[in-house]
RNA sequence: GGAGGAGUGGCGGAGCGGUCGAUCGCGCCGGUCUUGAAAACCGGAGAUGGGCAACCAUCCGUGGGUUCGAAUCCCACCUCCUCCGCCA
């Protein structure tokens, strides 16, 4: 969420930026109206308050006999005060409620500012292309969809999935499940040389730390939830490992905290229907590295250039093409004030797919969530970023579309060879 | 699943219902002393909200309740620990 400071001292930066996604900037003036309403309801509750106390106070002093005077028409008189304290501490919940609470809250309404470098668009079509790496393979042979190969070459069983979970879901075997076990063991050590912490959180997660992520209440039907437990499958491991330091006061030297963890990730998908109905680029449960970051706000910007680099060195080590994609301010997730997407080719669809997204949150989710540090005498946020790195399935689905051969098989990339014990091609030749 | 115990400031640990936001110790910060450091001594220091400020309010696991007044009493819940049972 934003500081309400801000909104009341920059009440025009934020409708801006609302109109800038897309947004309705009059949020910002519901939100200033009741925020005038609380500040005068705040004070008026902290004077009577005042005057209960010293009375009770009064109150106590006669009763052990320090003071003199009438404890009964005392006692009357802060009856009367705590009548109307009461309606007006009634009041006070009332719109606290309005501005706070994480379902209806109008605080919570208001998406984070966009970052001024951000390019203002209307839609994704307004997204810009940063740079490309690597080029599309020519193919002599015609391109071939990855679950196509991975059904051919026995590597992934959609049916038997279908038949264990219902559609949307993967099922991986033999060099297959492998190679899936590879690439996840391969992102892993390379973030690792690279200077982040592993780590394996638990896939399920309680309200509170999805509240705090900004899942809930908004995005309830994208996750899955535990039947008769208030638990649910985390989306992804952003999701438990910004929550790490939630509620917490960091020392400065604390920071930068560098996580990454790969995790199973589980989506509903609800209103993708008839998307990406094939294969393993659309599916309740998938693999995925992510990279956490919390960095000093100053740090902010530089740190998303180095997670942009980590991701994509991922994709450049395994020599898979891919372009760097910058969100425009209508595509800009709720939280992020600048996000670019990395974008891999898959040579059946002719086009670039998302991989990753890496983002800059700056304040706005260690507020929601009260991570703090300290830096000297302040108390500040530090600024969070998230990004993948990468998703494991669709780059398994790149990885087989750009490494087949002529010949049907599919070449390993020279980098995840050891990971495969020394297995270089995938499959079987097939007779000519 | 059964039986007990505990949740207080960075940590440890007090707190007869009435100046308790909270004694004290450790740790931390500043100062004195010292060439410098240590030790010793003196002083400072929680968080959130409102206010230009002085200051005021709120916060002792969470939520209710009793009371003129609750860290202290009552109820519910949550978490952690110990023992027993079960178990990858």
């Amino acid at each position: 969420m934003l500081d309400i400071k801000l909104i009341r001292q920059e009440p025009d930066t934020v409708r801006t930026a609302l109109r800038h996604r897309g947004d309705d900037p009059a949020k910002v003036d519901r939100l200033l109206d009741l925020d005038t309403a609380f500040r005068t309801l705040q004070a008026r509750i902290d004077t009577l308050r005042q005057e209960r106390n010293t009375k009770s106070k009064a109150i106590g002093a006669i009763r052990t006999g320090k003071a003199e005077g009438d404890a009964e028409a005392l006692q009357a008189e802060v009856r009367t005060l705590g009548d109307i304290l009461t309606n007006l501490e009634a009041e006070l919940a009332a719109n606290q409620h309005a501005r706070l609470d994480p379902a209806e809250g109008l605080l919570y309404q208001i998406p984070n500012l966009p970052d001024a470098t951000v390019p203002v668009g209307q839609t994704e079509d307004d997204n810009v292309e940063v740079r490309r790496w690597g080029t599309p393979p020519a193919f002599a042979h015609a391109a071939e969809p990855h679950e196509e190969i991975g059904e051919r070459l026995g590597l992934l069983a959609t049916e038997e999935a279908a038949r264990l979970a219902g559609s949307r879901f993967v099922l991986l075997k033999g060099q297959g499940a492998r190679l899936e076990r590879a690439l996840l063991n391969f992102m892993l050590d390379l973030h690792l040389a690279h200077g982040y912490t592993e780590v394996l959180p638990p896939t399920l997660a309680n309200a509170d730390t999805l509240t705090a992520n900004g899942n809930l209440p908004k995005f309830h039907d994208q996750l899955f939830q535990i039947t008769d437990w208030p638990l649910f499958l985390i989306p992804t491991a952003e999701v438990p490992l910004t929550n790490m330091h939630r509620g917490q006061i960091l020392d400065a030297g604390q920071l930068p905290v560098h996580l990454t963890a790969g995790t199973s990730c589980f989506r509903s998908e609800a209103g993708a229907a008839g998307r990406d109905t094939k294969g393993m680029i659309r599916v309740h449960e998938f693999r995925k590295v992510e990279l956490v970051k919390l960095v000093a706000p100053e740090q902010g910007l530089e740190a998303l250039e180095g997670m942009v680099a980590d991701a994509e060195r991922v994709l450049r080590t395994l020599g898979l093409p891919y372009r760097v994609v910058q969100l425009c301010t209508a595509d800009l997730g709720f939280n992020s004030a600048i996000t670019y997407d990395l974008e891999v080719w898959f040579p059946s669809q002719g086009k670039y797919r998302e991989i990753s997204s890496c983002s800059l949150c700056t304040d706005f989710q260690t507020r929601r969530g009260q991570t703090r540090y300290r830096d000297g005498e302040a108390i500040r946020h530090p600024h969070s970023l998230n990004g993948s790195g990468v998703a494991v399935g669709r780059c398994l689905a790149a990885i087989l579309e750009n490494g087949l051969q002529a010949d049907g098989t599919v070449r390993v990339p020279e980098a995840l060879v050891p990971y495969m014990g020394g297995i270089p091609v995938l499959g079987r030749p097939r007779a000519v």
